[in-house]
RNA sequence: GGGCGAUUAGCUCAGCGGGAGAGCGGCCGCCUUACAAGCGGUAGGUCGGCGGUUCGAAUCCGUCAUCGCCCA
């Protein structure tokens, strides 16, 4: 650096040199070079869906990936901050769908190739915003190397899991009951189904025996009874042993069905007795499996009534309107014994939030629970740490037992299920030898006539690749597959725990043969400021792009790492963002101080003066603290020890220490100012990275903080005690002055004579322009002239000359409430001392500790009852 | 039904075995030549209730209460 006196602007302006570094940091990205032959650190983006817009989830995640991986960068790894999107099937082909129906088409008139090309159109004109959402809050992200879920390399890479799980027998075709999103017209998987309660009906229905008699059955779903295949009661159900075997004819029908016991009955259900529809019900189906029966569908993909089963009345109504309508025509046939209210536990699509209906249907399901197992061996083995570690048990909970994952969706935009059927019903699936041949440019298959499954694959069976398909898998060879995979940590709020976190840990181990990353680190959602999810039916969203516009991405960034702690939700409060753009115009200020006292040697010497020998002390301690916090992954805790750090320890005590010697001119103040500051930049860059940019650059630097060391042990000093208790002390003297001054209302300006006795009398001697510069004091080598006021401090008493100015009863009440403080805090330290099981048990330290507190308790009680009496005696 | 989390100053939250803290807000005083988005001073809390462990509990254990989330 130069000799020259750096220059800033008087006033920080988040907006202005943010976007400098927006547009530098998208033109020069952080490009990961895999053969540095530095240790390499790897995160990767939960990858937003194309179709997404910045909202806060991801202005969290990504702030404190960014902090995580520039911190690392600094410490001197080759970090890779791995960016990228995925294709979001349904919210992509729903969105271009929408776009259709306004242009009055819709995708079967444009046939499926034509439709694809819309997509793609769409998603190279508005997909993608996020990315410079992304740019713009500051990530450090290696924008060349963004990757997309359909890509062809990732593209290749979800064929090739299809293909080998296919031919491992771990992925099979099968009828099976499934969720189906009647509005975007495609089954869904477990997790994507929201369990909810709604108030409805619970009906009674008898059903005639054909000998005599009647069977009552309780339904929610009294429309389904045409598909009914039997009724169902417990073997042991004594009320019922009588009408197994008999049968029932089904109201509103001629149809009759046999009474069946089943263990799988909840005799405490209703009357005891069921309808058993297997097309309609997950357990009905188990139910008719069992027994043999017959698996006919009386609801159609439009969720309505449509089978010849079902009366003509109701063809065609909507499954919720036939509801009704059974149900008074039952009511009207005599049937119906009673409906009462119930709370109906129901499954709604997650993304559509219409009420998924269960029916049958083949579809492609794959087996996780072997590849579970694998991933549970790797937790026993301490592959992955999960922080906080109480999510640890909640994970393995989950995968000990899975259903089969249902991968298949019967949408167009998304990877296309690489199977064939022949004519004669033949499966073929590519061999695992070449998983990229289509069958029909197979020689082996020719003659065949083979069409293609039309569905495509569930979106999370591609990011469940993501840790290795952006680094070139199934290229084993990839530079970046060889450099960077398995990645380090993994970033995400703890609501995609199952649905991505689990099933990436599935993939890494089936496919690469180990844990697809080190950590995973989980954090909280934020909550609007009423502690409730944000969403957009509610409209309680706050928009993150709005808050930087009004205060910046560091004063945004600030705010939510230094809210974070453990896996804990955050209340959203926009104080905090003030708070950040209030420390980001600090920071600001103390370097526009510093820069006036700039010019000085490259080295002068170690720290002489107090203050500087204070200052080094400390900020070894917070260089230590700080990089501890992140190393354990407590970006909050590392947030705050700097701020407090930062404007507490360096702004109101160092700078205003140091400014008498930087008024002489001291090189060696200096010396240590600057590189106190440069520190400080260096440490705080990785939770405000756009101004500490700012502010590097200015000092003269040449190339970025981003790319500067960390600050190291050495080189912040080291740990200097006496500086720090002698500043200690210095500092309750100026406290107590700066009380009594206030108490006395003198003008700041004005300066008074102090005089201070005792132990550390010598010390304020020679801290003397230190006082004044803090204080504003002139410190005297004797009692000073004029009505003094005493006040013992530790290690001496303050003698100001005020006594005529301040109000005596409030100082004496102050100073009594100081005593009987002092005096209870003594005695709780004294009556431990007293104890000997204290002395037995607590560490060496705590008991000196309280020893010492007891001595230095007895000192200052003894001087400030001195001091009461002698105001009381003179007044 | 099972599990997890929260309950600390008026508000939002740190702290998680040895002296109750921060930011904002309140009150008093200051444009003191880095900073009024600031500076100095100051008030405000039986750390949800009860019981236990411990020399010592906001912190560990149990229990109850209230709020929230996840799973079935």
């Amino acid at each position: 650096m130069d000799a020259r006196q750096p220059e800033l602007p008087k006033q920080y302006d988040p907006q202005t040199l943010e976007a400098k570094w927006v547009e530098r940091w998208a033109r020069e990205p952080f490009q990961a070079d895999p053969s540095s032959g530095k240790p390499p650190f790897t995160i990767v983006i939960p990858p937003p869906n194309v179709t997404g817009n910045l909202h806060l989830g991801h202005a969290f995640d990504n702030t404190l990936i960014d902090t995580l991986t520039r911190a690392k960068r600094m410490q001197g790894y080759e970090a890779l901050f791995q960016p990228g999107m995925d294709h979001a099937g349904i919210s992509t082909q729903v969105m271009v769908e929408r776009q259709l129906a306004s242009e009055g088409t819709d995708r079967h008139t444009l046939g499926r190739e034509a439709f694809l090309d819309r997509v793609w159109q769409w998603k190279d004109e508005y997909g993608g915003i996020i990315e410079r959402q992304l740019q713009r809050l500051g990530v450090s992200a290696d924008w060349s190397r963004s990757r997309f879920t359909m890509d062809e390399g990732l593209s290749r890479a979800v064929r090739k899991q299809f293909v080998d799980l296919y031919h491992q027998g771990l992925i099979y075709r099968g009828e099976r009951i499934v969720n189906w999103d009647p509005v975007s017209q495609t089954t869904l998987s477990d997790l994507e189904v929201d369990r909810e309660s709604r108030p409805g009906e619970l009906v009674t229905i008898a059903y005639p025996l054909v000998d005599g008699g009647t069977i009552e059955i309780a339904t929610v779903r009294p429309e389904t009874i045409f598909a009914d295949q039997a009724i169902a009661v417990h073997p042991e159900d004594e009320r019922a042993a009588d009408l197994v075997g008999r049968h029932a004819r089904i109201p509103l029908t001629d149809r009759t069905v046999p009474v069946i016991a089943d263990e799988a009955v909840e005799r405490d259900f209703g009357t005891g007795a069921l309808k058993i529809t297997p097309a309609h019900d997950p357990t009905d189906f188990e139910i008719g499996q069992r027994h043999n029966l017959d698996h006919p569908s009386v609801i159609d993909l439009s969720a309505k009534l449509t089978s010849d089963l079902v009366p003509p009345e109701f063809q065609g109504m909507d499954r919720f309107d036939a509801r009704k309508a059974v149900t008074d025509a039952l009511e009207r046939d005599g049937s119906l014994v009673k409906r009462e209210e119930y709370t109906v536990p129901l499954g709604v699509s997650q993304r559509t939030k219409e009420p998924v209906e269960p029916i049958l249907s083949l579809q492609w399901f794959y087996d996780v629970q072997p590849i579970a197992d694998r991933v549970t061996q790797g937790l026993n083995d301490g592959d992955i740490e999960v922080v906080p570690g109480r999510y640890d048990k909640i994970h393995r909970d989950w995968l000990s037992d899975l259903r089969p994952w249902n991968i298949s969706r019967q949408l167009w935009w998304g990877h296309r299920i690489p199977a064939w059927y022949a004519e004669d019903g033949e499966v073929i699936v590519p061999s695992p030898e070449d998983p990229f041949t289509d069958p029909t440019d197979d020689p082996q298959h020719a003659g065949k006539q083979l069409t293609q499954d039309p569905d495509v694959f569930d979106t999370w069976f591609s990011s469940n690749l993501w840790p290795f398909s952006t680094m070139g898998w199934p290229d084993e060879d990839d530079p970046f597959y060889k450099a960077f995979y398995p990645t380090d940590v993994l970033v995400t709020g703890y609501d995609i725990l199952f649905f991505w976190v689990a099933r990436m840990e599935m993939a890494g181990y089936q496919f690469t043969g180990q844990a697809p990353f080190k950590q995973v680190m989980l954090h909280g959602l934020i909550l609007d400021e009423h502690g409730q999810k944000m969403s957009k039916s509610k409209g309680n969203g706050v928009d993150p792009l709005d808050v930087i516009a009004d205060s910046g991405a560091d004063a945004l960034r600030f705010a939510m790492t230094h809210a974070s702690t453990g896996g804990q939700d955050i209340r959203w409060d926009a104080r905090r963002v003030d708070m950040g753009r209030a420390f980001g115009t600090k920071l600001w200020n103390a370097t526009r101080f510093a820069f006036m006292n700039l010019n000085g040697p490259e080295d002068a010497g170690p720290p002489e003066r107090l203050a500087d020998r204070w200052i080094r002390s400390r900020l070894h301690a917070a260089v230590g603290d700080v990089t501890a916090k992140i190393d354990a992954l407590d970006l909050g805790g590392a947030n705050r020890a700097a701020y407090d750090f930062v404007w507490n320890e360096f702004c109101d005590w160092y700078l205003e220490a140091a400014k008498p010697a930087l008024n002489e001119g001291d090189a060696r103040t200096r010396y240590v100012l600057r590189t106190t500051l440069e520190a400080i930049i260096k440490l705080l860059h990785p939770f405000l990275p756009f101004v500490t940019s700012e502010l590097w650059e200015a000092m003269g630097h040449d190339g970025q903080v981003a790319q500067a060391a960390w600050p190291a042990g050495d080189e912040s000093g080291a740990h200097d005690a006496d500086a720090e208790s002698a500043f200690e002390r210095l500092q309750t003297a100026v406290t107590v002055i700066r009380a009594q001054r206030a108490a006395a209302d003198l003008p700041p300006q004005q300066a008074v004579p102090v005089f201070v006795s005792g132990p550390i009398g010598s010390m304020a001697a020679e801290q003397a322009a230190v006082l004044h510069a803090l204080a504003r004091v002139n410190v005297l080598t004797e009692v000073p002239d004029g009505a003094a006021l005493t006040q013992a401090v530790p290690g001496g008493e303050v003698v100001l000359p005020l006594a005529g100015q301040i109000d005596v009863g409030a100082w004496v009440a102050k100073q009594s409430k100081r005593i009987e403080d002092l005096k209870s805090d003594r005695d709780r330290n004294a009556k431990k001392l007293e104890n000997p099981k204290f002395a037995a048990n607590a560490p060496v330290d705590v008991v000196e500790e309280a020893k010492r507190r007891v001595a230095e308790a007895d000192e200052l009680i003894a001087g400030l009852e001195r001091n009461l009496k002698q105001v009381q005696e003179g007044a």
